[in-house]
DNA sequence: GGTTTTTTGTTTACAAGGAAACAATCTCTC
DNA sequence: GAGAGATTGTTTCCTTGTAAACAAAAAACC
């Protein structure tokens, strides 16, 4: 064997190239590596907005239902809502209908937080994607959506 | 508002649906979902198959080449190297030219297991990938390769 | 109507992964 | 060749996320 593989550019992976989940592992690091690298510590991180943004899309919606769709472990999803809670952005309610269930809505704080967050996370979803021409980051967001089941379901 | 936010399927996600690192996160948990139902536990974990994997494509490669090629950090790499020490599946060995660094091989142990682990996870990529047509899904991949910087060097 | 089963959220204990500070070695410059 | 600075790996502490056991309420069953 050659001495290429101190180059960390020489890197051989073989038939791990071809693997989707090593790929989405990758490429979601990659992204994630974007984010925080130019776009900065802006207040919320990726997690809390997308939640904040859902709420704010359903409101009154419930804490299975938003952990389903952003794929968040129940558990994990108590001590997020908590932390929104005592940050003062989101609201718990428990309904009469249903007495185990939490409904989530956003405070007025939280709905301020979600309009000042959006537009820098959006605009900067705009200008990301490096390598990839306009067309290529089209079609691999539509292949994404339809990989997660998410397609035709953006506007309405 | 409706009462469709208590329904999962009915969550609207407005434009976060567009986000490629929402897709991407949500995409990558979907993708890990499948393995681990379907495919079980059959002994190594994807993170450790893929070091395994790369180490024995590129014998002798140091950690940091490593880490960066799987964006890994160091600090986790460190316990992983370790781990997979302990496991008596890879060594370590430290060259005379720079003895800062650690060079990695397989044991003849690791080397058998990256041999049975290998058909069972390429076999398994070979089926995933659900809603996706054949075309589909190699597209979705050739998409991602572009994307991470990994095109064109899966055969060399 | 009373018992079982399921759903929903919480708690606790743990695994995965990262940031920052550190020590050792190498490299570069003078 | 003697620092100054960069690289490589390790350690410690912290954040993020999960698994499993639990409690309370609803639904299903008989």
């Amino acid at each position: 064997m050659d001495v290429s593989a101190r180059r960390p550019d020489k890197v051989q992976v073989g038939e791990l190239a071809g693997s989707l989940g090593f790929l989405l592992r990758l490429a979601q690091l990659h992204a994630f590596e974007d984010f925080f690298s130019d776009h900065g510590p802006r207040g919320l991180k990726p997690g809390e907005f997308s939640v904040l943004w859902v709420i704010a899309c359903n409101p009154g919606i419930r804490q299975s239902a938003l952990g389903q769709r952003l794929m968040i472990k129940r558990a994990h999803m108590t001590k997020l809502i908590r932390a929104l809670e005592d940050a003062n952005l989101v609201s718990r309610e428990i309904p009469d209908a249903d007495r185990r269930a939490v409904e989530l809505t956003l405070t007025p704080h939280g709905r301020q937080a979600v309009d000042t967050a959006s537009d820098a996370f959006f605009g900067y979803e705009e200008t990301t994607g490096a390598p990839l021409s306009l067309k290529e980051r089209a079609q691999l967001i539509a292949l994404l959506q339809k990989y997660v089941g998410l397609a035709e379901e953006t506007g309405r």
